[in-house]
Formats: C-alpha cells, sequence, structure tokens
DNA sequence: CTGAAAGCGCTTACAG
DNA sequence: CTGAAAGCGCTTACAG
C-alpha cells in the first residue's frame, strides 16, 4: 500500500496541511518541522497521489492531441513539437490517433466533457456539429471548426501562389495541378484556387485532377493525371502521398525530372523520410505546433484569443525543378 | 459550473447511489427512477466526472508510451499499433516522446510513481537504475531493463542470419555490415553477432562499420565505409537511416544496385514513405504493439507474464537484391 | 430496490 | 506558523 500524506503527517508528528505546505513550497513552514517532513516522505516513500490532486484542483494538467493517424510525416512531426511544447508548460499530451473514423473523434470530445483532459488540439478531416465544441477549450489545425474554434494554418494560397511563379520563372507553360480534395471545407482549399488564380493571371491553361481523396487512391490519380495530361512541363502536386504517386507516375510514364517535367509539392515534411530531395513548399510545423498550444493554454485560462492564426510556409529548392 | 452527481439525484429525487447505478449500468433499477435519472442526467446536461472516479477507483484507464522520438518510420508505426490496440482495452495513451533526454524519461517514471498513469511502455535508449523499474507496472521494447520489467522483441538474431543467407544465395561473396550501435546493452546487438556467425560459418571475411550512434552522423559512417570497403558486392544494413544513408552513398560511389551491389536493410518500416523499395527484414510491429498492450495489461492487473515475448520478422524482397 | 454515509487523498480557507 | 475540518465528485458496502 503506497504512502499517503496522512501517513507522512503521523510520521513526521505534524498534521496534513503541514504536510501539504512543505509539498508545494513557497509557504512558511518552520525548519524543525521542515526537517522532519522531509525526512518522512523519505522514509515511507512518499509520492503524492495525483488524482487526489486533480479532483481537489479540478485540473489535469493534461491537454489531448487529436490527429487523423501518426504514421504520416507531417503528423508525426507535429505530434513531436506539440509534445514538447506542451511539456514547457506543465501539460502532458494524450494521443488521439482516430484513424480517420468519426466515432473516435466524438469519443474525445467526451473525454473533455468528462475533464479527462483540459482542452485538446484538433486535426480532424471529418465534420463535427460545431455546437458540440463551443463549451470546450479547443484550438483546431488548417479547418475552421465553429465560431469559438480558433485555428492554426499555414499560408496555403500564397505559399502556393509563389510555387506557380516559381514554376513559370523556371520556364514552365503548361503546368498541371494534381491533388486529393479533403472530404470537408478546409484551408487546404485554397491551394487549388491559388493555382486557379495564377494560371488565370498568366492567361495559362489549367489541367487539374483534385478529387476527393479515398486513401490509397493517389496511384490511381495519378495515373490518370499523365494520361489526361501527357504534354506537361510542370506539375505543383498537393501533399505527400500525392507528390510521392505523382512522381512515381512521371517516372514510368518515361518523364525526365526536372529536364523535361518540373515538379513542387506542397508539404516536404516527408523527405528527409524518403530518399527524393523534391522541390517543395514547407509548412512551418514547429510553429504551428507552438502557436497551437500556446492558444490552447491562453484559452484553458480563459482568455480571448485570435480566430486565426497564420504562419509562413517556405519554398525548399530540390533537384525537381531547374 | 458544470452539473455533479447530486444535482442530478436532486433534480431526479432520488439518492446520488442510485444516480450512480443508473450510471454504472447492470445494476437493478427500478423502472421509473431510471427514467427520472436519465431525464435529470439531459436535463443538466451532466457528465461524470472522471477525475472523482479515478480517485475512488484508484485507476486511470491511461498508460504512457515512451519513445525516442515520433517522427521516425518505426516509432510512428508503433505509436499507432500501440494506441488502437490500447483503445480496445479502454484505456488511452499518454505520449511521452523523451527526444532522447534522459530527464525526460526519468519523469515518467514520477509520473506513474503519481499514478498519473496506470503503467507504461517503454521503448528507451538509455540506462536507468533498474531499481527504479521494480515497483510498477512497464514493458520494454528491445531491451531487457531489469528483471522485474518483461520485454517483447522480433528475432534479430534469426531475422539477419536469413538475411545474409539470402544475399550469399544470391550470390555475394564480399558481404559487409554497416550499422549504429546503440549506447546500450539491447537486443539489436544480435544483429551485429547474427553477422558475424554468418560469415564464420561460410569461411567469409568480415567488414564491418559499427559504431556508437550519434543521431545524424550516419551519413559520414556510410561514406567511410564505401571507402574502406570499396568491393563489396553486398551489405546488410541495420536501421532505417543506416539503410537509407548506405543506399545514398553507394548510389554515390557509382555502384549499381543489386547488379553490383545488392542490399539488405534491417527494419523496413519506412519503406512506405520512401520511394525505394528495398529488400528489407521486416518488424512485426503490429505484432510487438499488441503483446506489448496485452502483456501490460495483464501486469497493470497483477497477474505474472512472461519475461520474453518473441516476434518473427519476415523478409520483404524488393529490387536492391538479385 | 434504494438512501445515507463513508472514504478515495489531496488543498485551502479558517481559527488559533 | 500550524492543526482540524470541509470539500472536490464519485463508488460501494451497509442497512433497511
Amino acid at each position: 500500500m503506497a504512502a499517503t500524506i496522512s501517513d507522512v503527517a503521523k510520521c513526521a508528528g505534524v498534521g496534513i496541511g503541514t504536510v501539504s505546505r512543505v509539498l508545494n513550497g513557497g509557504k512558511s513552514v518552520k525548519d524543525d518541522k521542515q526537517q522532519a517532513v522531509m525526512r518522512a516522505m523519505r522514509e515511507l516513500n512518499y509520492k503524492p497521489n495525483s488524482m487526489a490532486k486533480r479532483l481537489r484542483e479540478q485540473k489535469n494538467g493534461v491537454i489531448a492531441l487529436m490527429v487523423p493517424v501518426v504514421n504520416h510525416p507531417f503528423f508525426a512531426q507535429f505530434i513531436d513539437c506539440v509534445d514538447q511544447e506542451a511539456d514547457k508548460f506543465g501539460y502532458s499530451t494524450l494521443l488521439v490517433a482516430s484513424q480517420q473514423h468519426a466515432e473516435r473523434e466524438n469519443k474525445i470530445l467526451d473525454r473533455i466533457g468528462r475533464r479527462e483532459v483540459d482542452g485538446a488540439i484538433f486535426v480532424t478531416h471529418h465534420n463535427h456539429a460545431s455546437e458540440r465544441f463551443d463549451s470546450y477549450p479547443i484550438v483546431s489545425v488548417d479547418r475552421h471548426l465553429s465560431e469559438n474554434v480558433p485555428y492554426i494554418t499555414s499560408d496555403n494560397y500564397e505559399a502556393t501562389k509563389r510555387a506557380i511563379e516559381y514554376l513559370i520563372e523556371r520556364g514552365c507553360k503548361k503546368i498541371g495541378y494534381i491533388g486529393t480534395k479533403p472530404l470537408v471545407e478546409s484551408e487546404v482549399l485554397l491551394r487549388e484556387k491559388a493555382y486557379r488564380d495564377a494560371m488565370r493571371e498568366h492567361g495559362m491553361t489549367e489541367y487539374i485532377v483534385n478529387e476527393v481523396a479515398v486513401h490509397g487512391d493517389e496511384t490511381k490519380l495519378a495515373d490518370k493525371f499523365f494520361e489526361s495530361f501527357a504534354d506537361l512541363d510542370g506539375v505543383f502536386a498537393s501533399g505527400y502521398s500525392t507528390a510521392q504517386c505523382a512522381y512515381k507516375a512521371a517516372v514510368q510514364a518515361g518523364k525526365s525530372i526536372p529536364e523535361n517535367l518540373q515538379m513542387i509539392a506542397y508539404d516536404g515534411s516527408f523527405t528527409q523520410w524518403s530518399g527524393l530531395s523534391m522541390t517543395c513548399v514547407q509548412q512551418p510545423i514547429e510553429q504551428m505546433a507552438k502557436s497551437a498550444v500556446k492558444i490552447l493554454m491562453e484559452r484553458i485560462n480563459g482568455k480571448t484569443v485570435a480566430a486565426r492564426t497564420v504562419h509562413e510556409s517556405s519554398l525548399i529548392i530540390g533537384n525537381t525543378t531547374k
């Protein structure tokens, strides 16, 4: 049986209040009592029970982080950053990988309701009734979930625009766009818009394959893309697996990159795990994670926060452009 | 202010015991009271407070999962599997990415001591005083941490042996071994031993570069490897980043793979994220995760468990062997 | 079947 | 400075 605070009090010959005071420091406790308590704690190998502390203080010191999946370059990196950042605030991270199941996403709302966690960061590709979020401290990534849920995102529109402009600078005349449409309204949709705008501004024709994502279908999409538009000299690929499939499909279709075909991928987080060194838009993952945690902390502490926070992506030049 | 169980009891005109009974089901409650309670719960939008429940039941329903880092193909996949498996047992996963810092690893032992989590799965590359583990429900991966800590691993020795034999079958006469030595005693060391044994058994010479891992140094190691042993026709690379660096270095050194040089990598989990399709030993990540969770659950429930559990790896044939 | 009470292990006013 | 007491919100014997 683990020692409790009253065991310590008894052993040290003081009241439990005094033990609590030395435990939490700062409070004034006479030196001799202090010593006695410390000795007793050591002797009994006392560890404060955080279940009791939490109930008393109505606070867990835990946030939930919900992602669709861990085994994905963007999310994996995001998780690392969030965990490190939360730790700085004295919070732990409860991980929930929904594996794209809406039920698992809903369960986490219950968890907040039951006070298992103090707040949550949501990265979701599902729709949820927005009222469900309203009473809880939640921060979202790339998605506007409800009026009351602040969100963090990157400059999808501007970054895509810059990437397309870069392709044009490098001599591309016929640029295609391949992507998988998110199932839900999301900032990611701005990427296609930026492409369209760029094409219009330069008087260039649009070549788009952008369909609703069914995980694993990217290969087929990519094949279709290069069949439909055989003579492209530039490609913008939105998203990591799309980019990878597009790259393979292009090579297989006999294109030589970057000589005949230049390619830029949005989300370069995967290049570190792969052998490829693609020219890509790199999302500011660490900054997004830091903002998400910081803003969540503010929400937990009842402050009002910015509804939308945008961080700037950067264009990394690899060897898939001239 | 959130409604509590006594608010519900009052509103429904019953005792709190009765509310608790309908809450937890199974118990016999007369139908009219049942209805009244349910109505009251809905009316007050009641959510049971899990802090109180946990304190009362002395159980969190949370396990900690400690890994060196999330953003790594093996760990990312392992995390996904553990999380899903824990969920089946009604447990949540508290993630702790130590980022290789011993202090963060120690903090988690404190957490268990303070009863923040009910148990933990440890994937660590640090040494810890083994007594520290003895009082807690802990399961380790690939490491023997203490007499009282069961561990899960894969058949490092046999799988490496099979891989080397395969290289020999495919005609390799001069096979090298490149790896990064773990900082601590670990099952991973068996890979080098298997290589050495295979070489001896076949009367072949050993060509080994296996140094202590400093993250990021793999590139230098790989260059050194191919400088020292220029005319190898087979390579066994232990570990994901080693394999990747070795592959790049080989290509850069003008080798054509698999024509002049065949290569097998231990830990094929990264091939999905990379464009490469390497011949590799694939660790049974999902099974390891399942066993880890299952055994941890048994330990939490006070059962005695096997000290060592081994799962079998498989050799995946890619295009880096003939 | 059901209500009143005890107790999980803390923290924090409240007296002294 | 310090001890005794109340209370955080539950669950579970215990009577009835």
